[in-house]
DNA sequence: CTTCTTGCAAATCATTTGCAGGGCG
DNA sequence: CGCCCTGCAAATGATTTGCAAGAAG
C-alpha cells in the first residue's frame, strides 16, 4: 500500500481516484500531463473518474507538494515533484518537453533579484522552439 | 497623426479604437496591461470600446510586432515592443513588475539549447516573489 | 456514524467568434 | 461604394463550484 502511505503523509485520505492518479503520474513515460491528459488516459484505462475530480485531486497534490504545476503557454501541466529542480524546453511543433538544469542561470537569477531587493519565491523559465526532430 | 502612421506601417487600417489603444499603451505608466485592464481604463476614460475589440486589436498588434504578449501565471499581459528584450520579476503581493536583462542568462540559454540540438524561437523567464515594499 | 470525497451538472473566467451595422480609403 | 472594422451577444475551452449520493476511518 505504498500509495496509500504517500497520500497519508501528504495529509490526504487514501481514496481510489487519488491512488489511481498518483499511480499514473508515477508510471507515465511522459512526465508532464495536463488535467485533460490525465482524464483521457483514465478513460482509456476504463477508469471512471470525473474531470472535476481530476482537477480537484491535482490541485490537492500540488498544495501538498506531491506535484508541481507549470503554465506552458496557456495550459497547465503537472509533473511529479520527485526530481530536483529543473526548467523546460518545449517543442512548439510536437510538444516534446526537455528538462534541464543550469546552475549558472539559477545563481544569476538570485543575484539579479537581490540587486532589486526582490525576494524570489519561485520562478519559471521555459524555452520555446523546435526539438532536433522537428527542425 | 503619428499613431496613424505607426498603424499603417504595421499594415493596419487606422481606426479610432486602434489609435486609442496604441496611445494608451504608449502613455501608460504601468507598461504591462491585460486586455481587461485596457478595457477598464477605456471605460474610465469615457471611451466606448468593446472588450472583444480590445482582444482583437491586441492580437493584431502582437501579430504585427507592435506589442509583446506574456503569460504571467494564467493571464495574458501585453507591453509595447519598444524596448530591448528583457525578462520579468512579478511581485505576487502587489503585482508590481520589474524588468531586467541579463546577458549571462541569455547566453547560457543558447548554449544549453544547442547542447540538446534545440532551436530556440522564444523564451520566457519570470521570477515570482515579493518586491522590496511587500516583504 | 461523521466527515471527507466524488460525479454530474451548472457556473465561472478569459478569450473567441458570428453577424449586422458603420467607418476608412 | 466595397471591404475591413466594431459592438454586442452568443459560443468556447479550461477550470471551478454546488449538491446529493458514496466511501474511508
Amino acid at each position: 500500500m505504498k500509495h496509500t502511505d504517500e497520500l497519508k503523509q501528504a495529509g490526504l485520505k487514501s481514496t481510489l481516484p487519488r491512488i489511481k492518479i498518483l499511480k499514473l503520474l508515477e508510471s507515465t513515460r511522459d512526465r508532464h500531463l495536463s488535467a485533460e491528459d490525465v482524464y483521457k488516459i483514465m478513460l482509456d484505462n476504463q477508469e471512471n473518474i470525473g474531470l472535476a475530480t481530476i482537477y480537484r485531486v491535482l490541485t490537492q497534490f500540488e498544495a501538498s507538494g506531491l506535484i508541481l504545476r507549470h503554465h506552458f503557454g496557456e495550459r497547465s501541466v503537472f509533473e511529479l515533484a520527485d526530481s530536483d529542480h529543473h526548467d523546460h524546453m518545449v517543442c512548439v511543433e510536437c510538444g516534446t518537453i526537455i528538462e534541464f538544469h543550469d546552475d549558472t542561470i539559477e545563481k544569476q537569477q538570485v543575484s539579479i533579484a537581490s540587486l532589486h531587493k526582490f525576494k524570489i519565491q519561485d520562478h519559471s523559465l521555459c524555452l520555446y522552439g523546435k526539438c532536433k526532430n522537428c527542425q
